[in-house]
Parts: structure tokens; C-alpha cells; sequence
DNA sequence: GTTTCAATGTGATCAATGCTAACATAAAAT
DNA sequence: ATTTTATGTTAGCATTGATCACATTGAAAC
């Protein structure tokens, strides 16, 4: 997602060059697929409907799932930054003990994974897809950066863990399991499983899993099955 | 899924009829899958294998997407009977108390979840997209049959309170709980998330998602965040 | 046993799609 | 001003999903 930030549109262009195709092609698709499925999704119409040739999207995307990739790689740079903005600004009141603290940035963490999932159910899905963690090559989901969800995760587990919340014998491997949790709840939101809940009941539905997670690895009780 | 099972017939057929394309074309569709991703599967490579007309496919499905559909239905069904036969085969040692035998089960149960979900990666996937429970008519997650895999998972947890594992209060609102939290590591290394594990390790993580939902839930302290 | 008919498979065909190639234009670099 | 690079256009090919009229089969009805 580059800084250019034009809208979608609806003012025809009338100079030879689109402008932001590159952008504007990815937002399309979004919605498009939103409406029509993933594989009801044609470049063809796409490029259609933004005034431009179909071959012009090739200029950008080396093919379609190029295209679909890119919304991937931006779905978790926006699951990065929307993680670290939540946290940040849920962190008025400063007379809390640290334990609190850690605790509330690790809930509000997990918020803002849930959120971003429900908010964007397309890109979400796309992101753990074929075109997402799925793909041959690996660039999507490299743990290092440290602006990366993962690497969000381990922060906020680390926090907990210096907070004396959790024990380092808990923090060992908890990695996994929390994500397991907080992806398992906010993927089932989205793949339509919980149709028929309201936005709080989803919302409740979140809260019993981190109290749930917070609870095991505060008992620190894994034993084998 | 009817009955008749003839394997995917490497012996060519040289009467008019096929005889088995309804589930033939089902079993090589997901084979295809496997290979090449969902919109790399086309109807007429797969007719063309199975030696065929591409338009006999459509005198047993509407179209592509029904039988998309008609694979999460098998999946679903196949996941209910592995479920039970799971636990059923578990179930050897008679001399074993209540509560063991309840987390026994319940921990088989999930067992045969994960199981399902990394064997058959493609169905699993299938299941819970836009073909699954995400297409529009809702029949697939329909949970009210007693075979179906989340009656099962509600049926479990039914016997943890009852063998006083877990208390009342705990069992209420259980099921999405513990659903998510088996879904979202089952999701998750069929992902490509877990791709650097070796399948005991991704065992291993299993094991503490169990752990840990047990530990969460007979603790029983869920107050909100 | 013949007839009838529903189930299943065939071949031709259409519109839409992914993608490429050769060419055109604008913007940027020199 | 000229050249180069980025971007867009038109035409076109091969493949696909889907439908049509027609062919073949097997089994039920007679």
C-alpha cells in the first residue's frame, strides 16, 4: 500500500494514465470479492469498471494472484499497525499495577486481531488462504519484522511474563496457543459458522477465550493429555 | 458419499456409461486441488481424466460450485464418523474413573478433529470457505443432527460436567470456546502458519491447546476482560 | 420379451476469462 | 530536446463454465 492515497474513483479519468491503478485495482478487489466471491472476481471487469484496459493491471501484477498476494501483504502490514494503535491508545489511565497493564495490552492486542478479521472478512480469509500463508514463497508471514502480528503476540506474552502474570515455564511455547485461540475465534467469525450471533455476542464470545487462555496459562498446569 | 466405491479407475472404462462419475469426479477433484488450488481445478481437466465429457459433470452437479459443496458435505460426514470411531476405539480400559474417562474422550474427540483437518487439508479448507459454511444456503452447519461434529464437541463437554471436571457455569457457553480454540490450531497448521513443524511438534501444540482449555475451563474464573 | 422412459453421456457452441504481444502515450531522466 | 522508463491500448489466443440438442443405456412397466 503505498502513501498515494486517491479514492476509488467515481470521477472518470480522462488522461491517458489511470494514476494509482496499482492502488485502486487492489481496493476494487476487495470489494468485488466481497460481493462475488473470490473466484467471481475477474480482472477483466475490474479493470472495466476503473476505465482501463485489462492488460493495463498486468503492468502492475504479474498475474491475478499477484494482485490477490498484494491485498494479502497489506492485510498484514494493516493487521500490524491497527494492533500497535489499539494498544497505544488504550493506555490512558497510569496508576495500574503492571500486572493490569500487561493484561490489558495483551486483551487489547487480541482485540485488535479480532477486529481487523470482522472489519475485513475478505482479506482476512485471503491472508491464511492459497494466495496468503498458503503460497509457495514464504515472505508473508516472516516473524521477524518487528512491526509483524506474531512478533505483536510474543511481545505482549513477554510482557505478561516480566509482570510475574504468567510463569516463564507458561511462556515457553505460549506463542502458539495464544494464537491458535485468538485466530480459532476470529476465524470461525468470519468463515460464517457464527452467522447467526450478534456483533456482541461475537464480541463476548472473544472475551471468554481470553479469559479462558489468560486463566490456563496462569494455572501453568499443562500436563500431557 | 453413496456407497459404491469403485477406486479411481486407472483402468479405463469402454462402456457408454462411467458408472461412478458422481463420486469419482469428487475424489479427483480434490486430488486436483491438492495439486494445482482451487481455480486451478476446471471441470473439463477433470472430465477429460476421467474420460469423459466435461458436460456429463453437469448431469450430477448444477455446476462448479455445487460440487464444491457436495465435498464439504462428504467432509463433514466423514469428520463425524472419524470422530466417533476415534473415541470409540479409545475407549478400552474399563477400570478408569469418570473424570478420567470424560477428558479421555473429550481429548480423543479433538484428536480426531486435528486428525481430519491435516489429512484432508483440502476438504477442510473447502469446508469452512465460501463453499462451506460460508455459501449461502445454510445445510452444512446445521448442527442439530447427532452425528454432526459439533454435537459431538457439546456432547463431550456434557460429560466433562458431568463427571465434575468442569462445573455448570463453565459448561455454559463451552462449545464455541473450545470449538475455536480445536478449530484454530487445526486452521492454522493447515494454514501453512506451521509449515516449519515437524507433525509431532504440531501434535505437541495440540496437546497444550488441550491443556490449556481444559485448565481454563475448570478453573472457571471467566470474568471479563 | 418388448416397449417406454428416466438417467446418463456426447459434441457443438457461446460468452467470459487469464494472459500475451505489438503498439501508443505520458512522464521522468538525461 | 532527446531518450528512456512507466504505463496504458487494441487485438488476439487458449481455456473455461455452462447450455443446447441429440445419443445411448439400463431398468421399470406393460
Amino acid at each position: 500500500m503505498t502513501l498515494k492515497n486517491k479514492p476509488i474513483s467515481q470521477q472518470q479519468r480522462h488522461s491517458y494514465h489511470h494514476g494509482n491503478l496499482s492502488d485502486a485495482i487492489k481496493e476494487l478487489a476487495i470489494k468485488l470479492i466481497a460481493e462475488h466471491g473470490v473466484d467471481g472476481f475477474s480482472i477483466r471487469q475490474a479493470a472495466g469498471i476503473l476505465g482501463v484496459a485489462s492488460s493495463a493491471v498486468y503492468r502492475h501484477y504479474q498475474d491475478k494472484s499477484a494482485l490477490l498476494k498484494a491485498i494479502c501483504e497489506d492485510g498484514f502490514f494493516r493487521l500490524g499497525q491497527q494492533w500497535v494503535s489499539l494498544i497505544e491508545s488504550g493506555v490512558v489511565s497510569m496508576d495500574v499495577t503492571p500486572q493490569a497493564m500487561s493484561l490489558a495490552r495483551f486483551s487489547l492486542g487480541a482485540d485488535a486481531y479480532f477486529k481487523f478479521a470482522t472489519e475485513n472478512p475478505v482479506v482476512f480469509q485471503l491472508m491464511f488462504g492459497p494466495y496468503g500463508t498458503g503460497s509457495q514463497d514464504w515472505t508473508l508471514f516472516q516473524t521477524h519484522s518487528a512491526d509483524h502480528p506474531f512478533a505483536m503476540l510474543c511481545k505482549a506474552l513477554d510482557e505478561l511474563k516480566s509482570a510475574g502474570v504468567i510463569s516463564e515455564k507458561a511462556r515457553e511455547n505460549a506463542e502458539y496457543l495464544a494464537f491458535s485461540m485468538i485466530h480459532g475465534i476470529s476465524c470461525l467469525a468470519v468463515s460464517g459458522v457464527f452467522k447467526e450471533m450478534t456483533r456482541d455476542q461475537l464480541w463476548e464470545q472473544l472475551t471468554l477465550v481470553k479469559a479462558n487462555l489468560i486463566s490456563g496459562l496462569s494455572n501453568n498446569n499443562l500436563q500431557k493429555s
